[in-house]
DNA sequence: GTGTATTGTGCAAGCGCTTGCATGGTAAGC
DNA sequence: GCTTACCATGCAAGCGCTTGCACAATACAC
């Protein structure tokens, strides 16, 4: 049907027209008379003429392309919100006729991103599970490339995000079990070397303070995002001296780890004890769906991605100047799996 | 620290080199001597210089990219093996230095493809989920852009393919069905449109004509490939006329849904009824894990990913010539829920 | 009828690289 | 000492597009 060599040069020549012209008349540029436009724009789609993407890139600067860079075995484990994170960033990609080039990396990210920014692929980047102080931020400032951050840094340097508010949430639902007469609440943390890790954290201890209340020493514990570890931790806990009465988790990966633990134990939620937790939203993984159904802060992870690809873009598009921050709601939701607390 | 402006010509122009001599140098093109090219790479690294992608690619007419296009629902659903693919697809680009382009499409797949042919952002592309008669590889062989398929398809056109080896694997279960005495098997098979389906069809009747024997009429149940699914099949078969004494299932996401039914009717999977099932090795979702362990055909799917993008880059730097095509193999793993028909 | 805007289009440079071919210089052959 | 070969490097075109500026033609004002 078409001639797949369909460039410019072609194009023009069939309509007795030069380059410019054409080119300008299929990006709508101003000073093109209509008629001009409508008949390079009837040619081009029978012609089935696409400007090459490469060349356009050269000659513009712009790839229209964003990079997601993650670690690669993101990828491979069974528990993550990765895949929700990526669905959402698809999406408004698609949506706004970008494209995305995935960039997993095996052991030396800053590698990845300076291959990146000097390879000019891509105008610009999401970066992921920032640590408390990390240093991409710097880099990627100093490299010049576009980049938003999903979730923050404490770092002094301007930057973009999408973040979850961690801060509330955790407050929100630390508050919620203290209302209930909880005092021996253990909080199933994530690993402490990130952000939002302490964030939680903090926001935990500020609701006991609120009330002029203590934790116990040991209340938090910063391990992995995993049924097994939800599982182990309970299981330990419950072994321990100090048995808690509520369980706060992270991530509904921890929660069914918990479940399990409190289930083998003999323990009925809602009644024995007491567990929330807060959730990503993850495909297939609904605290509504546990049983009984799990009080959880909601969000959705998927939103964050959405936000993500879209901030990302307005900053290439510069709609904006400075650094774009966002923090996404959540919504507190109440279900069978709290109670009074035991003495 | 560098100047982020590093080009060929700024260098070209600090070593008192032409470009020429440097582009060579760099790629280690024969004729550049030895301490020339030492000198060149020591200043590049030195400048951290890298070529422009876009330039680059513009010039040699290849991207050093490929694309996985996809519809973007698969993304979103929890129930999937498709990250599992993509797993694999990211760990060989990236360890051959390839990048990968995400081309999720809404509605509209051909678009998509003539898009990506005609616009050159990459190199070639993967497509999945082939129909029986399906359009796009004759699309693809049209517009000259190298691919290859997860699947096949029956179409008579040339392309290159990996697959899983369904014609054996689903005979094989069959085949072990029927050794335990069972007659009235019900095969959980995926959509009709699907070319696997198919095929998964033919190799479970196959195995009952080699013993001369007949499926039920109404043996195999057309249904998506989920837990949902599952268990409604089972529930529905399991009220019908003909209880069925075995299930064989397409997924193990199906498996699990049918387990629950089996279980929801107080029937003991590996005494009462029997259940096996082809396994893909999906994150998280092993038949080892199943209680009782289910005896499955296993292979790899990310093995699968794996070997389509080594496959499609081979092809792209034509190292071959004609199609590729590669039949997966599986192991049949027996463990405990099978047992002896009763009558 | 002259002068000035305005309009529609084209020229040519340039984006940053690769590569076929040419060139000058040195080594080898006899 | 002259030819032939080879070696190291450079020239310049070209990949397919965009875009600043120039230009001719027409429209408008007076």
């Amino acid at each position: 049907m078409h001639r797949s060599t369909a460039d410019l040069k072609t194009l023009a020549l069939e309509l007795g027209l030069s380059q410019s012209t054409v080119s300008r008349a299929l990006r709508a540029h101003p000073g093109i008379p209509e008629t001009t436009q409508r008949r390079v724009i009837a040619a081009a789609e029978a012609a089935g003429y696409r400007p090459n993407a490469r060349a356009r890139s050269l000659a513009t600067g712009r790839a229209e392309t964003i990079g997601l860079i993650f670690p690669l075995e993101r990828l491979q484990l069974p528990e993550t919100n990765f895949v929700d994170v990526l669905a959402g960033i698809s999406t408004v990609v698609t949506r706004r006729n970008y494209s995305l080039l995935l960039s997993p990396f095996a052991d030396d990210e800053a590698a990845v991103l300076r291959r990146l920014a000097s390879t000019k692929a891509v105008d610009g980047v999401i970066i992921t599970r920032p640590l408390v102080d990390d240093p991409r931020i710097a880099l990627l400032n100093q490299l010049r490339l576009p980049f938003v951050v999903h979730g923050r840094s404490e770092v002094a340097e301007p930057y973009s995000f999408v973040d979850t508010d961690n801060d509330n949430a955790f407050e929100r639902l630390t508050s919620l079990l203290l209302d209930y007469g909880h005092r021996r609440i253990v909080l199933v943390n994530g690993l402490a070397q990130f952000r939002y890790v302490d964030a939680r954290a903090a926001s935990f201890r500020r609701a006991f303070a609120a009330r002029g209340l203590t934790p116990l020493p040991d209340a938090i514990e910063f391990v992995s995002m995993t049924e097994a570890t939800g599982y182990e931790t309970a299981m330990r806990r419950l072994a321990g001296p100090e048995r808690p009465t509520a369980f706060l988790c992270g991530s509904v990966f921890q929660a069914r780890g918990v479940y399990r633990a409190l289930r083998e134990h003999g323990l009925e939620v809602g009644r024995d004890i007491s567990v929330v937790c807060h959730d990503d939203g993850v495909r297939g993984v609904s605290a509504a769906d546990f049983t009984p159904p799990l009080t959880a802060t909601s969000t959705s992870i998927r939103g964050a991605g959405e936000k993500l690809a879209a901030t990302l873009i307005d900053l290439i598009e510069r709609k904006v100047a400075e650094p774009l921050r966002t923090i996404l709601p959540f919504e507190l939701i109440l279900r069978d799996s709290v109670a009074l607390a035991r003495p």
